[in-house]
This record gives structure tokens, sequence and C-alpha cells, in this order.
DNA sequence: CTGAAAGCGCTTACAG
DNA sequence: CTGAAAGCGCTTACAG
């Protein structure tokens, strides 16, 4: 049984409020007497019962992160950064899997909240229904949204600006003068797949490019879909100059497939990802891509969070973040 | 203010006492007064306090797990099975890094069991000191060795036979009649590093081979080792006929060189790679590897915990699981 | 089968 | 600057 406010008190001959404010740090307590406390805690090896501290003052000092699954190399990366940033705030991060709108409003994961085992969520499991939303705003429940926003409310968010991204990567390739250009897109599912596109198609029609159906490709996030799609390309005769693939999985695919059907990269295929996965810069040619800052949307997202949870009024902010593009191999 | 039990009380008609008891499920409760008690708890929608609950019972529902890095595609995958069978038995996972012994005794994360924020930790960093352990088991903290064990002490642990996924890989290259036959390790810092040169060295000395020392490179589980080794293999003429690397970005590097430098493979070159990591069956070709049931490590891990946790007396039980190999293109 | 009372280990007004 | 008392929301003997 480990030793409880109370053995301090004994022991430096005070009180568990002169404890309890040492503890906390409150300035009113002589020093004297911070000292002597300072050091019975010492001595007995006394750290505070997290339960105790919760019950009292309503707050855990834990957040939750929901993410819809381990196998994406970007949401393991915004994971991370959220756990770095709690540990510099001295908080603990709590982890669930939710893979849809349906688990998210259902699942075992609601007891996360609903017991009171966290000061607030981060979300990234994709959100399609608002009501689930409106429901953590009924509960007070203190969220912010991590890589996707609402539409029809006011809720907090961190995400990338994937039309930029999209019309970037585009416009890499059709500055190298490429006038085939095609796209191999995500799921549907996720808002920042359809950002993607509209930025694919923005950069194509201001240059006065046409978009072609055949070369507007919807993929998974998968190396096959990418692999396929190329393939199928080859096959029927209609290979683009340029390829612009909705995330790097995608873009390895593509790749392969040329190397496979001796395609030179980039003379006759450019190519360019999405994500800035590490095999981007390790295979050859290294790929072009579009680095997504999953370190900044950890560590505003934990930011931003903390501000809803310390000033329960604060603003509903949402933050679009820039994505960068880098430069490898794949284009010329 | 969320409703407490009181309120649930006082709606049924009943004492807490009897509310609690249909909360925990305990029988000894009269049927017509359970579902008064279920009916108010259901319409006042009412879920009891986590933080009150942990500071009565002694527990709180949640495991720590410790990892060094979320950059390791076989400590991801015990992560998400951890999560997996946590969710499964009703607990939560707190997910806290250090990178190594140091920072497993000093960092910010001790601050999870000594405030008692677990009820037990899962430890997949390289704990190098039995100090550590001493200090946990001092505490009586709960906690179980993962993908490592202990020599100078009993300790709870659940391992790979490294050993044994070194030689059956390693046989397989040496089934497949090749004579010159290299490894390229992980960092000594892993004990699974050093078991899998054991199983090497012990498979090529079983079949009267003998281990060269320029066919034994001490790598860091990365590409860049797999891909600098195989180079310089090349440019002095002397690159063997088999590579067994330690871990799969380790073969992708292998493979990457084997491309640049027109190596067919496996005629000419046969590689066999270790995790069973996803690019390893996209690839062309495909890598054989040794998978790691990353899974049950995960699984048993939280069962083992579990007993532990549930009666402090359990035994100190070490299972050490077996890899398997996975055949695919780059072995005839 | 039921409930009054005490206890888990903290913090927070409040009074001095 | 200090501390007695009450409270946070549960569970657990104990008595009936």
């Amino acid at each position: 049984m480990p030793v409880n406010i109370y053995d301090i008190a004994k022991k430096a001959g005070l009180s568990v409020v002169t404890v309890s404010r040492v503890i906390n740090n409150y300035p009113n307590v002589k020093k004297e007497n911070r000292m002597k406390v300072l050091a019975a805690m010492k001595e007995l090896d006394y750290k505070p019962n997290a339960a105790a501290r919760s019950l009292a003052i309503g707050k855990t000092g834990m957040i939750g992160l929901i993410l819809p699954t381990f196998g994406d190399f970007f949401l393991i990366q915004v994971m991370a950064s959220v756990e770095k940033a709690l540990k510099e705030a001295g908080m603990f991060l709590v982890v669930s899997t939710a893979v849809d709108n349906t688990d998210l409003a259902e699942s075992n994961y609601i007891r996360l909240y609903r017991e009171e085992r966290v000061d607030g969520i981060l979300i990234l499991t994709p959100v399609k229904d608002s009501g689930y939303l409106l429901e953590l705003k009924k509960r007070d429940i203190p969220y912010v949204l991590l890589d996707q926003y609402q539409f029809n409310m006011q809720a907090p968010s961190i995400t990338v600006d994937n039309f930029d991204g999209g019309y970037q990567a585009t416009s890499v390739l059709i500055k190298e003068g490429a006038q085939n250009i095609a796209h191999i897109s995500g799921p549907d599912f996720f808002e920042s797949s359809k950002e993607r596109v509209r930025g694919f198609v923005a950069a194509l029609s201001d240059n006065g490019i046409a978009v072609r159906e055949e070369y507007l490709i919807k993929g998974d996030f998968t190396f096959g879909c990418g692999y396929y799609a190329t393939k199928n390309w080859i096959d029927m005769g209609i290979l683009p100059d340029a390829i612009f693939a909705a995330d790097d999985n995608t873009a390895f695919g593509v790749l392969e497939a040329a190397k496979e059907f001796n395609i030179p990269v980039p003379q006759k295929l450019s190519i360019i990802g999405f994500d800035d996965h590490p095999f981007t810069s390790l295979l050859y040619p290294g790929i072009s891509t579009v680095r997504q800052p999953a370190e900044d949307m950890g560590k505003y997202g934990v930011e931003m969070l903390m501000e809803i949870i310390n000033q329960k009024n604060g603003r509903m902010n949402k933050i679009a973040l820039r994505p960068s593009v880098i430069l490898r191999g794949t284009t010329k």
C-alpha cells in the first residue's frame, strides 16, 4: 500500500491541506514548511494518487486519441506527435480505435468520456454524421477534429489543406510540360481524398488542360490500386505522361508497375505521391511527394484541445495546415 | 455535471448500495429492483465515474504500454494487438514512449504507475538493467516484458524465438544450395538481433558451412544498411549467393541494390528478411521473410498481465512464440 | 435481499 | 500562512 497524503502530513508535522498546497505548488506556504513537506515526500517516496485527485478536481490529465486503424503511416505520425506534445504538458495519451462513424457512437470506446476517463478527445476517425459531434457538445466533452472538419456546424479542427496539396502536386507535373496527367485518388470516405481531386482538377483547368475521364481513377490508398491502374493504362496503350498518386502507397505501386514494364521514370513517366512516407526517399528513383505536416497536426491539435479544456468558452478554431512539395527523382 | 449514483438511487427509490450492486452485476438484488435501477440508469443516461470507482476499488481498468518509438512496423503491430485485446476485455490502453533504460527509470512516464494511473504495464522498450524491474517488483507493479526477457531474474515475458527464426531463415538458404551465405544483423542493443545471429551461425555450422567474417555484417534494421552492405559486396566482387537480412527494411535495401546493379534475384542472389512487412508481398519479386507473431505477442501479453493483476501470486511465466518462414520470390 | 456508515486519497472554500 | 471540515462518487464490510 503506497503512502498517502496523511502519511506525509504526519511526517512533516503539518496538515494535509499544507501538503496539498505544496504538491500543487501554491505560493502561500511558509518556506520552512514547504521544505519540511518536500523532505517528507522525498523520504517516503510519495506520489499523489491520480484517481483521488481526479475525483476531487474533476480532471484526469489524460487525453483520448481515436483513430480508425494502426495501419496507416500518416496516422501513426500524428499519434507520435500527439504523444510527444502531451508528454511535454505532463499529460497522458489513451489510444482507442473506432473504424467509422457507427463505431464512434457505439463502440466500447465511448466509455472513455462517458466514464470521464479523459479530459478531452482528439478524433482522427472520419466523422460522417454531425449528430455524434452534437452529442459530444451536449455532454460538454472537449474535442478537436483531426484531418477533417465539419461543414454544417462549428467544430474545432486541424486539417491539411488538401486542395492546395493536390493543386501543388499537379502544378509540378504541369510545369514539367506534361500534357496527359492522371490522378489515382483515395476513397471518397475521406474528405482529404475529395479535396485532392478538386486541387488536381483546378490546377489542370487553370492551365487550360482538359480533365480526361480515363485519367481520373478511383483508388484506395494502396500499392495495389497504383500498380493496377498503371498496368491497365499500359495495357491499353494510353499511359499518361505524369501521374499524381493520392498517397505514397499508391505511388509505390505506380513506380513498381513502371519498373516492371521498363517505363523510364521520369523520362517517360513522372510520378508524384502524397505523405512523404520514409520509403519515398529510399527507393530508386526517390519518389517526389507532398509532405503533410503530421507533427504540426498533432502539436496544434493538443494545443487547441488544451485551450478548450481550460477555458470552456474557447472559440471554436479551425486551422488548416499547408502541405509542401518535396521533389525527388520521379519528377524532372 | 453528469448524474451520479445518488441520482439513480433517488430515481429508483432505492439506496446507492443496491445501485452499486446492479452496476457491478451482483446476483443478490431482487429482480424487480434490478429492473428499476436499470430503468433509472437508462433514463438518466448514467455511466459510473471511473475516478471514483478507481479510488474505491484500487483499480483503474487501464494498462500502460511503453515503447521506444512509433517508427517501427513490428512494434506498431504489437500495439494494435494489445489495443484489440484490451478492448475485448473492456479495458483501456495508455501509450507512452521511453527510448531506453534511462528513460524507463526517469522519464515522465513513471507517473503512469507511481500515480497509480494504470493497473499494470507492458514493456516493449528494451530493459537493459534488471534494477528497473526490481523497482517495479518492490512497488508491486504488475508488468510483462514484451519481445525481451531478463537473464538474471524471474520476469514474466513474451518473446519470439529469434534463434529459431534465424535458424529457419538460414536453413531455407542452405537448402537452396547456397554456399556463400551472409547475414546483415540488427543492433546488439536488441536481444533479438543477437539471437538471430546465433541462429544463423548455428544453422551454418550444423550444415558444415564455415562462417566468413566478411559475410557477417552489423546493420541497424534500416534500408540503408542493407543497401550499402550489398553494394559494398558487389563493389568488392564478393557478393554472396544468399543474404539473410535481420529485418525486412534491411531486405528492402538489399533488393534495391540488387536491382540497381542488375543482379537477378533469386537466380544469382537469394534474399530472406524478417517481420513480414506489408511491402514484402507488394514488391517484385515478393520478399521471402520470417513472420513474427506480433498479434500473439500482444494478445498473450495482455492475458499474462491480467493474470498477474488478478492473482498477485501468478507464477512468473515466460512464453516464447515461434516465428514462421514465408516463401516468396526472393528465394528459389 | 437491503441500506447506514465508513472509507478510498485527494482539493477547496472557509475561518482564523 | 495554516488547518478543520466537507465533498468528489464510488464500494465494502456489517447488521438486519
